[in-house]
DNA sequence: TTAATAGTGTCTCTAAGACACTATGAA
DNA sequence: TTCATAGTGTCTTAGAGACACTATTAA
């Protein structure tokens, strides 16, 4: 677990190991909506220094006391932003180095969520520019410059987004708690860029066997109206046999 | 980045999360290899408290003035262990919660790796039984108790491997610079647990079209030598369309 | 010639993809 | 009846999987 090579204390940890040359660790999410069919992304401005004044991926440090582990810790960050208790949360990988904060060298957990942009209220501070949800383009890119090394990370979540969105269930996570299998349509090809054949697509879904009709309950329109569905109660994430 | 909630200093930090409350990090990497046939894994036995004289996974802190990134902190513990310059080297995952470690809240980044078990030179300590090679199970399981939450790291490191396995080139990894067709299906056949029809087999290599025949050189034996082949220079892993 | 393994060819049958068709509501 | 979208059926064709066949060496 350790390969100090100054004089070691009793527990095997050297002096400056321990008290100097501690990199500062962080968390940061990802946090993805879709308003009006656009995946979004939350993104809050930065007060103080470095890159004061810059938009940044909500994060913090970890509170030894109140967050149980990693993923507790991402999702108290989510919830103070956003007022969501139960998020998909993943995990996506570490970012570390020397560079990315001018401060010196740090290293962040970084990990990317899902939420339905209904029933969802934005904390926001004194002043109201502190946090918005931003636009992201398919490749990952968004309009304002991001402090640190949060492009390059913005960009990877949006890679992890979009190949995870081909094989599994991932996409129910922005809807509402029903819905219908063209709405669900829909978010799948908005994510992946291009259209899915009708049935093929409900083909998939039903060998997924992830949603369950809501019986009787159906969303009218002036045509046909489409059967409502929800996930499967007990159900986390699906993975597809083969590719959409 | 930040969401300290007592009086902050001027960059925005407070004075106990950098001061008292920050988590220990450290870097391991579970390192595989094959040898004879069998997947095995890189244990250290513990010289230090917590969890003196048991086995665990080799790791490390942070070298801020050496390691330039994540990744460099996990080449270099892998390379003082083996003395393997360029391994396959991946990011697992992170694991961090309060309990994994007696002495408090602690966080780990883990990395995978995959080397050939030839041109391998294990550093020994003063000890010979200070690092060894164990075997691997296939659902991840090995013979000694590991340390901290190592156990269940390893099984995450081997269901990865096996997730990957099944759909990329990973396995040429292990095996030396040269090999035939017939050494490297007998490597995801292992990996795997079950065997593959040789024409399919044969049929996904050359689609995804990451090694080149050794023009002339055949492995002799007894009966039909088999073509040497290697990995096309400047490729690394390559995903297939399909499954194996 | 035989034993043993390397390497290729072929056949069948499933299922992916394309697309046409039917169903059901409001206006 | 028409329009619009929901939902299902069918046909064609590529390719996965199974398996048989040929190739090449040493003994």
């Amino acid at each position: 677990m350790r390969t100090g090579r100054r004089p070691a204390k009793r527990d095997g940890t050297t002096r400056d190991e321990l008290t100097f040359a501690r990199p500062l660790v962080t968390v940061d999410v990802v946090i993805f909506t879709l308003r009006d069919g656009r995946l979004e992304v939350l993104l809050v401005r930065r007060g103080g220094e470095p890159f004061t004044g810059c938009w940044a991926l909500p994060g913090g440090y970890i509170h030894p006391t109140e967050d149980a582990d990693l993923d507790a810790a991402a999702r108290r960050i989510l919830f103070e932003k956003t007022g969501v208790e139960s998020p998909y949360l993943e995990q996506l990988q570490g970012f570390g180095n020397a560079v990315r904060d001018p401060r010196g060298w740090t290293a962040t957990f970084v990990y990317f969520a899902l939420i339905a942009s209904d029933a969802l209220a934005l904390k926001r501070g004194a002043n109201a520019d502190e946090i918005a949800w931003w636009g992201v383009s398919e490749q990952g890119m968004v309009e304002p410059q991001l402090a640190f090394d949060h492009t390059v990370i913005l960009r990877r979540a949006v890679a992890r987004l979009r190949a995870k969105v081909e094989y599994t269930s991932l996409p129910v996570h922005l809807l509402p708690a029903k819905f219908t299998l063209p709405d669900l349509q829909k978010v799948y090809e908005q994510i992946l860029g291009h259209l899915i054949d009708k049935s093929a697509f409900r083909k998939r879904m039903a060998e997924a066997d992830f949603v369950e009709p809501l019986p009787g309950e159906r969303r009218p329109a002036s045509n046909r109206p489409a059967q409502l569905y929800r996930v499967k109660p007990g159900l986390s994430t699906v993975f597809f046999d083969r590719t959409i």
